[in-house]
DNA sequence: CGCGACGTTGATTTGCCTCAACGATTGTGG
DNA sequence: CCACAATCGTTGAGGCAAATCAACGTCGCG
């Protein structure tokens, strides 16, 4: 049940059997239900969170009370503020379930040790990074350099088919459009793929 | 000259005496002048580079000849195009030095060496990412949720200071907004601070 | 069945862009 | 050392992309 986590670890770097269990043993498995919170404003983000089956939203609720998508998360994808995780400092996301979900958490002083005395999970959590990392930046280059169709467009490439699993005005959230105008851009689109 | 970089490094992770000789012999030093490039679009970004001294910018020219500021680098810190950099795919980016610059920079298999031979290494990196990945988040959901005027203010109290190192419209670049927009922003802000 | 959540559509408004023109400053070659 | 160009910031007029407001249709679910 948990050979999602393994595999995913086993694909960025070099652990054996032995560290595997060990790994294995400080992340304790949840089912989360639709609808619930994992984390919510105010709170200290205690764990990261695998996703092994499932999809969660991460976002915040602005002074205004509009709320903004920062990320999703699905399968083989870590759901965290890790700024709050990190630093231990209050976050301000909710981080909600989107589908029924089944979860691996660890927290902060597990991993801490699992980082201090298993080296393979060093470079497993540095290339994580690298890659959130990378992937962020051309997301963030696109929110100032294209037009909100354009960044549709590329969502649509980027995560095909994740369109048909969360409600549209979350998409339109997470690329900082209303879900009005979002509405428009795909009636614009598809009568143009009819011409 | 290269106590920046080991006081760096030290400030995330530990390393001995040994290692980091063996460290700063693989990066090598240089001076860069103001208005030079250290990455051009379509080349491969073969280095990671660390400013011991100076200032730099990279941006990208979109397909409409608009210029934008992906992000700005200083004394202490890196600036790579690190998408290009790890997959060893062309950068669409520039990296351009602001002032005259001195930098270390070392190759991909020389940091991967680094990041075999020497356990400090995988933490320190994976830290900077870290680090890297949070900070690029608050910044990604600010262009999301907060209005140009906004944003404007949390750069000047996120960087104070810089805004008197760098011209105003590659600030305005970075900000995602017309350099126009940007000055009738500051008037509007000066005219307030009056009343 | 009835309600709430979601998507759509149209009318109006607004934040920001583009275009254009003009000072101020810097720097550079003659 | 000056003249001229280039670079940078400012300002105003007009326009467009996207927000907001409001109303309505549809579907799934309690």
């Amino acid at each position: 049940m948990s050979a999602e986590l393994l595999e995913h670890i086993h694909a960025h770097a070099d652990i054996d059997q032995d560290e595997a269990e060990i790994i294995l043993r400080a992340f304790k498995s949840k089912t989360i239900h639709k609808h619930e919170h994992i984390l919510s404003p105010g709170e200290i983000c205690r764990h990261e969170t695998f996703i092994i089956s499932g999809c969660f939203k991460m976002s915040y609720v602005d002074s205004q009370g509009a709320e903004h998508v920062a990320s999703f998360g699905v399968e083989n994808w870590y759901i965290s503020d890790f700024y709050s995780f990190l630093s231990e400092k209050p976050s301000i996301y909710t981080i909600t379930a989107l589908e029924d979900s089944q979860i691996l958490q660890i927290f902060k002083p597990d991993l801490d040790r699992l980082l201090n005395t298993i080296r393979g999970m060093e470079r497993y959590y540095r290339i994580l990074f690298q890659n959130a990392f990378v992937s962020l930046q051309s997301r963030t280059m696109e929110q100032i350099s294209a037009t909100a169709e354009e960044r549709y467009s590329t969502f649509l490439k980027r995560y095909p088919g994740f369109q048909n699993r969360v409600p549209q005005y979350l998409i339109a959230s997470y690329l900082g459009i209303s879900p009005q105008f979002l509405s428009k851009i795909r009636r614009r689109a598809a009568h143009r793929k009819q011409i």
